[in-house]
Order: structure tokens, then C-alpha cells, then sequence
DNA sequence: AAAAATATAGGAATCGATTCCAATCTAGAG
DNA sequence: CTCTAGATTGGAATCGATTCCTATATTTTT
């Protein structure tokens, strides 16, 4: 047994702390803590000395210890609404590239379309001291969504969200612009009778949708038929139903707007089953498609706003609200972007 | 100014403490601890005004400070190769699932398709002092993988990669079955020249695969041509590029397998560019395509195995790890779905 | 050469919890 | 009625870092 542990002095399960470096390099605590914090005030031959053993002896700080007591942790928590939807990882995808430029880490957290659990992501966020929160909530009329703005004790960035009553900091696209443009160019194409499927509307980007839709549809002295407006759920399925229901109707819609992924989904399989050919039997705008589908769909039309820049100005965003920046709203543009799906003239 | 703070004895930017809640309740520190953690021997008077007081005054624990006197967390970290993969995003939530229904919450992070990245997060996950990494490996032979899997000095288990010369837990799937299922359907129905385009070697599934390939081949005495084989990557513009050179070929396949969504969508622009029509003028298998997409293709046949098993088995092995369990390996089945887009005969 | 200013290093308090140990209190046994 | 075992509670140490304060070493100024 003699010599079993002489090769290296930590023994197995214990985890290097930086009291062993101290000792390691004949040093105070306080001093290996200014070294590797890079503080002034420490001699060269101190700082390679230290350096050096917390090299050698595999030395990594302990977070929990360093955030309880500086009460900072260089981590930001981004909430996530659907982990599943592909345009928000995109989105979170950009925001993390930022942040870890500036040295900051990034922890997701999905709400799987919960508001209840979505509070619960807050709470965490919050017993685990993080810098900043950015969010892509649930819903804007979450019963949980006050208290959790105002006991953040952070800076937050919300992703197209407008909570109208709290000072918070936010990155919402201009919608209704592309909406607007894209109906005009229907109209123009003779089409009258255009439905829009959508989210529910407790939240920014389907209000703002209607909104462009409403304008256009005044612009163009055309009325908008009750029936063709389906608001009401990010849900697939829901858009497949009512799809259905509108394709039987005597008067079909000859034009559709699918907003967000859940409906483009529910949309085109209600074709698929009607054997409905967009481009051809019906024109269809995607309302805010993913890139990486608009690989395969490349004749699709599509409302289109950039979810790279919409990450990275959240973390710029957030980032200056930790310098002690009031709180600020960006707005990215959309753009119509005509194809096939939505050309042909009726 | 009277009265400015007399509602709540909080102050603006101080957080309550466990301190707070024992002033509070005329209590000791150790006996709020023991209330808060559902410790036995308290008195109920005790733990009823323990518990009111901590409600009051909206007590949340401190974590890092949790986390580093008592060394757990009750946090999972959940490494992620590329977080815009959406059959990753299904696996990890059905894994967070599993893990909040026990108690745990988990910490999602993204290794952007880089070894350095992935070292980072490892490195960050062991600062953070979680209790287990479940992770979707970059590469199997990155160079700083075994240093990460030996000082983790926690459970790990791996999704659908295999480190032979360590014993670690693992779920894997099972794609050389499915592929052989797929390879010999194709060969009944008259193909010989069958592609596979599919990620690079450094990983499972890609063997895995090829395994199932080569033996099909095999038992149909067929050749396998070697230019029609793509093993470099999981990259969409790589598969794009190759495929257009496949179809341009004297002899080009009448079949082709997509090893995963790079696969699946780079050969699926090839085709599109060339007018080609899967299930017409070409056999088309889908390795591991997404629940999701296949809304859309439903057309296409497809190896199949389910995220949200393999999530939740994931869950359930690092769970087990967690109370002392060996490392163990589980295996999850695919299946040949066969749908139209590889059902015509040739 | 003595005094003042500054650079450097060490000691101890602290962050907010958990947990061990000892003290007190209660209840049941003898 | 006394003694002992067990239930409760409080006090203090501890986790691993940072940071403030003080003591010494070094340099600069007069």
C-alpha cells in the first residue's frame, strides 16, 4: 500500500479547492484569489508561482461558492416558450453566440408551453442568482408573469413580447408591416377572400399580425370576413381542423396566411389531405417560417424576419441593461418575400 | 417620506434570506433549515410558523449557497451537439420531463457543432457542481472527451455514442437493423445501386449504420459501390453537393438513404434542382427523420426510432446513476416505416 | 538618511445555506 | 419521585470562494 495516493495528492471524489492551491503554492487564500481573478496588485513572480499550481493541480473554481459570494455569476438564463419550435432555437442559438463573446455563459430552460411551468423556470432562475433573464414567454396574460418581472432582481429582455404596464426591456419584430405588404400583394392579385390562421391572442405577434392584416384589408376597401380569421392556438392540429372546415365552406378563402409553425403545419397537411396544390389551387403566405425549412419549401411565399439578429440584439439588449442601461425596445423589420406559393393570379 | 417601507420589510434590490425568515419566526437558523428541508424531529407548531413566516415575507432559497454547503443541486446539465437538430430538441424534452417528474430540473447547453464548445460546457457544467450530464457528444474522438468524462465526478450518460474503453452509461439506437430492414426492402423491389449519404465516421450512428448497410449487402450478394457512400458529415450544403454529382453520374443510384435532417435536406434540394421526384424517378429512405417533418412528407418512408423513448430512457439510466447504479447501456429498436417514397418497383 | 507613499501579502470576516453537536425539554419506566 | 431515552431546539462550524483591512516590504521623496 505504501506510495498509493504519492503520485498526486487529490484523492478520489475530492475536487481541488483553491485552499489547495494555496497551500500547493505557499500562499494565501486571499492572494491565489487575486491572481486568478486577475486582479492588480499582485507581483509577477506571485502570479506565475500560482499560476502554475492551479495549473498543475487541475484547480477550477467552484461556481456556487463564487456567485454566493461576489453575487455575481457571468450566467444568463434564457426562458424558451417551446424548445420544439426550430425558429427559437435559432434565435437562442445567435443570443448565446453573443453573450459567450462577452464572456458570459447561457443556460436554457424550456416552459413547454406552460405557463405554471414557465413560473417555475422563473423561480429557479431566480434561487440560482443569475446576471439576466431573456424570455420568450408563454403568454402575456400569465397570472404568474407580474410577480415574476418585478422579483427578478435582473435585467430582462423579452422576445416579442410587450408587456404594456412594466418598464421592460424587449425585441419584437414589425409584423404587421410584412403582413400588410403581403396582403396587398394578394389583393393586387385579384384575391378577396384571405384567411389567416394564427396564434392565440395573448400575445405581441398575433395582435400585431391582425393588426397589418386590419390596414390592409382598409387600404384596400375590403372587408374581412369573420369567419376567415382563425386566432387561437399555436396548435397544428387546430390549424389542420380549421382549415378543413374553411376548404368545405361555399365561399373558401382563396388565400391563406399561416402564422408561426403550428399553423404552416395544420395548413399543409389540410391541403395534402384536399389534394390542394398552393401556388396552383390556393395562395399561401408563411407568416414568419424557419430557414431551415424554407430549404426544402423554396417556392413557399414568406414574411420573413431574421432570427439571427433578433437573437443577438436580445444579448446586446441585456448586456447593457447589466452596464445599468434603462430598459429599451428594439424592433427587427419583416419582409414580404413573394415565391411561387403566392404568384399565380386568380 | 413616512411609511415609505412600512408594507414590507424588504428593501429594494435585498433578497430575503433564511436569516430573515428565523428573525421573523423568533426561530434558529438550524430550525428553519430543518423545516424548509422537511427534516423529521420538528414540532408541527414550529413548522407551521416557520412556514408562514417564510411564505410572508416570499422567501426563495438561495441555490449556490444550497448547492455548495450540502454538495447537491437536484440539476441536471443537458449537453446538446446542436441545438437546431430538432430530433435533439424532442429528446431533450422528453428527458426534462422524466427529470422534473423526480425532482430534478435541467440546464440546457448548446455545443454549436464544436469540440472547443463542448469542452467549455463541460467544464462550465463541473464549476456549476451539477449531479449528472446527460450528453449528445460533438465527436467521439475529440481530443478533450476523455479528460471530460473522467473528472466529471458525476453520473454521465451519452446519447447514441459509444467510448468503448470507458465504462459509461449510454443510450443508443439500434440503426443498423432498421437499415438492413430498409436496404433489403429496396433490393426486393429491384435496386442494386443504393446510396447512403450520412454523417462522419467518428460517431455511433454512422458506423452503426454502415454496419447494417455492408451486412445487407452481404446476405443480397450485392457490391457496394464506394462512390456511393457519403460518410463526412452531417452538413446539408456536403450532401447537396454530393448528391448532385451522384445523380450526374453514367451509372447513378436508383436508390438513396439520408443519414439524418443534413442528409435529408441537402439530397432533397438535389433532387429538386433536377426535377427529380422521390418515389417516382427514385427510391428515398429517411434515416432518423423527425416526427415532426414527417407531417409534412408523409409520404416518406422512413428508419424510425422515437426521441422521447430515448429521452426519457436517458432520464431514467442517469436517475439510476444518481442512487449508485453501474453504468449500463441501453438499447433503443428502429423500424423500417416503408411509405411511398420507396415503394415503387423499378 | 529619515519619512512618506505605495506595492504586496496575509488574516479574518463574509456570502447563505446545511449539519453536527450539545443543551433542554418531555414522557415513560422503574 | 427519580432516572433515562427520545424528541426538539439552538449554537457554531462548515462549504469555497471574495474582499476588506492591516502589516510588512519596497520605493520614492525631501
Amino acid at each position: 500500500m505504501v506510495g498509493d495516493h504519492s503520485g498526486t495528492p487529490r484523492k478520489l471524489g475530492h475536487r481541488v479547492t483553491i485552499r489547495d492551491v494555496a497551500e500547493g503554492a505557499d500562499a494565501a487564500l486571499s492572494s491565489v484569489s487575486r491572481v486568478l481573478s486577475g486582479h492588480p496588485h499582485v507581483s509577477e513572480k506571485m502570479r506565475i508561482k500560482v499560476q502554475k499550481v492551479a495549473e498543475e493541480l487541475g484547480y477550477e473554481p467552484n461556481l456556487n461558492a463564487q456567485t454566493l459570494r461576489s453575487g455575481v455569476s457571468r450566467t444568463i438564463g434564457f426562458v424558451v416558450r417551446d424548445i420544439n419550435n426550430p425558429l427559437f432555437t435559432l434565435i437562442a442559438q445567435a443570443c448565446e453566440r453573443e453573450l459567450r463573446r462577452n464572456g458570459y455563459s447561457m443556460i436554457l430552460i424550456n416552459s413547454d408551453g406552460s405557463v405554471e411551468i414557465e413560473n417555475q423556470n422563473f423561480s429557479l432562475l431566480r434561487k440560482r442568482r443569475v446576471d439576466g433573464i431573456i424570455a420568450s414567454l408563454v403568454a402575456e396574460d400569465s397570472p404568474y408573469l407580474r410577480k415574476n418581472l418585478d422579483s427578478a432582481h435582473c435585467p430582462i429582455v423579452l422576445l416579442d413580447r410587450q408587456v404594456s404596464d412594466r418598464n421592460i426591456s424587449a425585441v419584437i419584430a414589425n409584423h404587421s408591416s410584412g403582413v400588410y405588404e403581403a396582403v396587398m400583394s394578394l389583393v393586387k392579385l385579384g384575391h378577396s377572400k384571405i384567411a389567416l390562421i394564427t396564434g392565440s391572442n395573448n400575445i405581441y405577434p398575433t395582435r400585431n399580425r391582425l393588426e397589418g392584416f386590419t390596414k390592409a384589408h382598409q387600404d384596400a376597401n375590403l372587408e374581412i370576413c369573420s369567419n376567415l380569421l382563425a386566432v387561437g392556438g399555436f396548435d397544428a392540429d387546430y390549424a389542420f381542423s380549421h382549415s378543413l372546415n374553411l376548404l368545405h365552406q361555399k365561399s373558401a378563402p382563396t388565400a391563406f396566411l399561416a402564422g408561426g409553425v403550428g399553423a404552416f403545419m395544420g395548413i399543409s397537411r389540410a391541403f395534402k389531405k384536399n389534394k390542394i396544390i398552393m401556388g396552383k389551387d390556393v395562395a399561401f403566405v408563411a407568416l414568419d417560417t424557419l430557414s431551415f425549412l424554407e430549404l426544402f419549401f423554396a417556392n413557399i411565399s414568406t414574411v420573413y424576419r431574421d432570427p439571427v439578429e433578433m437573437g443577438r440584439e436580445a444579448a446586446i439588449l441585456l448586456l447593457e441593461g447589466l452596464e445599468g442601461a434603462q430598459p429599451q425596445v428594439s424592433v427587427i423589420e419583416t419582409q414580404f418575400v413573394e415565391r411561387d406559393s403566392s404568384k399565380g393570379s386568380i
